[in-house]
DNA sequence: GCCAACGTTGGC
DNA sequence: GCCAACGTTGGC
């Protein structure tokens, strides 16, 4: 089964990576749009994500793990929601800001850019090499 | 704080 | 089922 790359978006005013690193993992709940929802479904445990601080930052600062498949998400009152639990597996060592990703020739296609308001997103494989490559991973 | 983008809702 | 109005997100 082949790994696949994922982008999620998190105001750090509401959960920033220094508290997800701090818990060790979270339920990645609260998540209403259609679009967001089907990425979620079709996440993997061991799945890669890119964690975005959207408003405040805006960079990507850390890299996570899906270690849970897609679940009822507990805080929907109503409707079929879904939910997903990732862990973090380190920081970038140098984040990457939008600025960057805009300016760069394979990230600048990034649904982070062209779908502004979509919160879980996909990455294909050359992004997220790039995405690695700027953040001084590995 | 403003505003553009865009998803959702509701009237017809 | 279409489309205008509305609400929300998120960059600037």
């Amino acid at each position: 089964m082949a790994q696949h790359y994922w982008l999620v978006k998190q105001e750090p005013s509401d959960y920033a990576w220094s508290a997800f690193e701090k818990d060790g993992r979270a339920a990645w709940t609260g998540v209403r749009n259609y679009a967001a929802r089907l990425h979620l479904r079709a996440m993997a445990v061991g799945d890669r994500v890119a964690y975005y601080h959207s408003n405040e930052g805006k960079e990507v600062v850390g890299v996570a793990q899906v270690v849970r498949t897609a679940y009822p998400d507990p805080t929907a009152d109503e409707g079929d929601w879904s939910a997903v639990d990732l862990a973090p597996l380190h920081p970038l060592k140098a984040s990457v800001p939008l600025t960057v990703i805009k300016a760069d020739k394979v990230l600048k296609d990034m649904a982070l850019v062209k779908q502004s308001r979509l919160s879980v997103m996909p990455v294909t494989p050359a992004q997220w090499e790039r995405l690695m490559e700027l953040g001084k991973v590995g």
